[in-house]
DNA sequence: CGAATGCGTTCTGAATGCAGAGTTCGGTGC
DNA sequence: GCACCGAACTCTGCATTCAGAACGCATTCG
């Protein structure tokens, strides 16, 4: 029988409720947030709203203000250069340890994400794009056998949803990576891990570079909410 | 004015104090740990102890067992190798970005971190090897610019603390790491971040093949309390 | 004798209450 | 008119309380 799964936390779902305002910009950068105002407004009493504030907040999605306040950090172009090289070194590892533990199984079942990928691409949907980026890679992480490649990313994940948000917000495609997807499962699959270190080094610098660029644009409309 | 910093917030405390519990060994890997026990026996309410019970859960430390319940997480090998495997990578992030950043500080400040080094191992003072060895990394840390690697290493951190004090219990003598420091302080004050890359990525490596192999040591001695 | 079921106990997640820190705003003196 | 001061208010952190879930044990049935 299946596991009727996971009992929904509540401070679990309020986490994701933030965090889902955050990045659809409905909380934008240095807003405050008010614990009560919070509960009220998500049905809940203020104790798993605190909680889950303060996991943001030592996930670096929030930022303590003078004056024991709490704002969305700030997204800043800084920031986020800083955040793609850690996620290049991680990502790094990730494929060069799926290269030597795991290229039988890479060979086997990648494609299917290439593919899945591409299809994404063809079908015009940003979102769908996200998400099988996120499944290829999500992939390799579990074929690294590192499993605190996942919990060591999700911070910079979440932050990285903000940024595409952001991005995208403002109508831009995404370019398209599947090529590059391509050439790093190949060095995975034929268990060459120097090689897919490198090309996965490259391909998230390359990604920073285009969000930075697109961020850069972005700041002729500062959307700040009084 | 210096911030005389933080009003030291409870949470933090209680989360420190049940960090110090496990590193020294008094709750043992795998132990059971409930709110109530925690909390009487530290003089506060459950409420705050619940709070740290979550960040440290978070941060890979305790983890959820059947029914509701949390334990300490184990320390076993593989785990260790993989968090040395991510620590590799970042130190390494951390090392070239000061070579390419702050070469001339590093050339202008580093040594005094060395001698530093140095003394605490004539010393023969176990914590003062330690302490000053955190020191020098948090030095780098922080000439690389990239704010992210403290929060991204800090898990990490307190687990090697974790494996540290395993092994020093165990009264083994840490290695003499200061020679490999010293050639680490050069290719980042020379400018020269490849080879810092590489160097730091070693030296994280013979930290985990030294650890592990004590690690493996006290296997015969297996501390479970009931 | 072994397995299943009901009941009391234990523990956790969430709600509510309370005191103190910090902010804001109106008043007063210069 | 401007700066300083204090009172009222807001919000947070922690304590306490409450309800429900899981566990263990004893009892009962096959």
């Amino acid at each position: 029988m299946k596991q009727l799964s996971s009992q929904p936390n509540l401070v679990d779902q309020v986490r994701n409720a933030i965090l889902q305002e955050i990045a659809t910009g409905a909380l934008a950068p240095g807003e405050r947030l008010v614990q009560e105002r919070l509960a009220e407004s998500l049905g809940v009493s203020r104790q798993p709203v605190q909680q889950a504030l303060a996991l943001l907040l030592s996930q670096g999605v929030l930022r303590d203000a003078p004056g024991r306040r709490l704002i969305v950090a700030p997204l800043d172009a800084n920031h986020v250069r800083q955040m793609y090289d850690m996620r290049a070194v991680v990502e790094g590892l990730a494929f060069a340890q799926a290269a030597r533990l795991s290229a039988e199984r890479a060979a086997r079942l990648g494609s299917a994400y290439i593919e899945a990928g591409r299809k994404a691409v063809a079908s015009g949907s940003v979102p769908r794009m996200i998400a099988a980026d996120m499944k290829f890679h999500a992939f390799i992480h579990e074929l690294s056998g590192n499993s605190l490649i996942i919990p060591t990313l999700a911070p910079h994940m979440t932050y990285m949803q903000r940024v595409m948000g952001q991005v995208l917000i403002r109508d831009h495609k995404p370019r398209d990576i599947w090529e590059e997807h391509g050439q790093l499962l190949q060095a995975v699959a034929a268990g060459e891990p120097e090689r897919a270190e490198a090309l996965a080094r490259a391909h998230i610098t390359a990604a920073a570079d285009f969000m930075i660029a697109r961020l850069d644009e972005s700041k002729s409309a500062p959307t700040v909410k009084s």
